[in-house]
DNA sequence: GGCCCGCGTTCCGTAAACGGAACGGGGGCG
DNA sequence: CGCCCCCGTTCCGTTTACGGAACGCGGGCC
């Protein structure tokens, strides 16, 4: 399933010219110069300023070694505060809040609206796929198809999403909750 | 007197091998090949190939082109955020995810990690209070002390907690797991 | 069995990111 | 004024990340 880019220009949070004005705009607010940055990171003047005026598409290494000298995560001058929410589609959207990798499985856990007024179907996903849904608000309708669960707000639904399977929302409420996806290690 | 340059084949701090093991694992949660990614995100194989075995240190627009076609933001496949808020025990810590408040109840997502060889208990919170958890990894005691539960990987647990309730991880392994605590309405 | 297709890895020429050095510019100071 | 130091940019040779192609492998199919 491709989802559907948004469109020739992405959201591009990795934009190479916005990165390089988080990283002066973190340098100037230090009142380091240029110079200096580059040599207790340990890179060439050329490639900092390069990379500062976005005529650069830095490799990870070298952003690293810019990031661990500002005193700040990679993921500061990456985006901005806001998270990109990842949209599925119509009636659904869902953002990734985090995942989880662990040696049997791995986890994805979703924030997830559904508006009301529609259905929005995935395909089925691999055997042994499982989710589980917590219901925040109001009534959802989630699951295989053919046999859909219930749940309203407080509630939980868990289905193995190797089948075709759906989200509605019943009523006229927006449907909030928490939606955790398992997938085993094939 | 030249900088000590980070030695021969330094650990890689940015860590490009646990990077490319972030992206196998997403990629092989979505069920895709390497060489189908590869072509969707419009990187070489060779590229994508090296860069899953860490052999690689790749470019911001690299990463990006791959993690936009997996649908997670670039943070995902970097180190964890470290700057969240934390309630830390001294067997439990948990990472508040979102919090949600709705007409009839409040709601709030965390994440949790269980070190094993020791128990953490909860006074009781008021009446109504739901906990559900979702274990990723380990095996979970967990629930009103004198009624506690038990999740292994997969599973998952609902207890009201108006009355005092532990977690303990069962084992030797650290427990992680997602917890959703449901505040109604007073 | 032979065939074919898709898998992931390896090879290799090219493009570009890298660090060192050279450059022009602007203060501070005697 | 001349001098010196540090600023940020530009030049340039080296290194390396890049994608296309070729490779070996295994699984499905006839």
């Amino acid at each position: 399933m491709t989802r559907p880019r948004p469109a020739r220009r992405p959201p591009l949070d990795a934009d190479a010219e916005a990165v390089g004005q988080r990283i002066r705009a973190l340098r100037a607010a230090r009142g380091v110069s240029l110079s200096t940055l580059a040599r207790t990171a340990g890179v060439g003047k050329a490639t900092l300023s390069a990379l500062e005026n976005g005529t650069r598409n830095p490799t990870l290494e070298t952003l690293y070694a810019i990031t661990a000298q500002l005193g700040v995560p990679l993921a500061a001058v990456l985006a901005g505060p806001a998270t990109t929410p990842t949209v599925r589609g119509a009636t659904v959207v869902a953002t990734l809040l985090e995942s989880f990798t662990d040696t049997d499985a791995s986890y994805e856990l979703y924030r997830l609206r559904v508006h009301p007024g529609g259905e929005q179907v995935s395909p089925a996903h691999r055997p042994g796929v499982t989710e589980h849904v917590t219901v925040f608000a109001g009534v959802l309708r989630a699951g295989p198809v053919d046999a859909p669960l219930t749940a309203a707000a407080g509630g939980h639904l868990r289905w193995t999403s190797d089948v075709p399977h759906g989200y509605a929302a019943l009523g006229d409420e927006e449907v909030a909750a928490s939606l955790l996806l398992r997938y085993p290690r094939s």
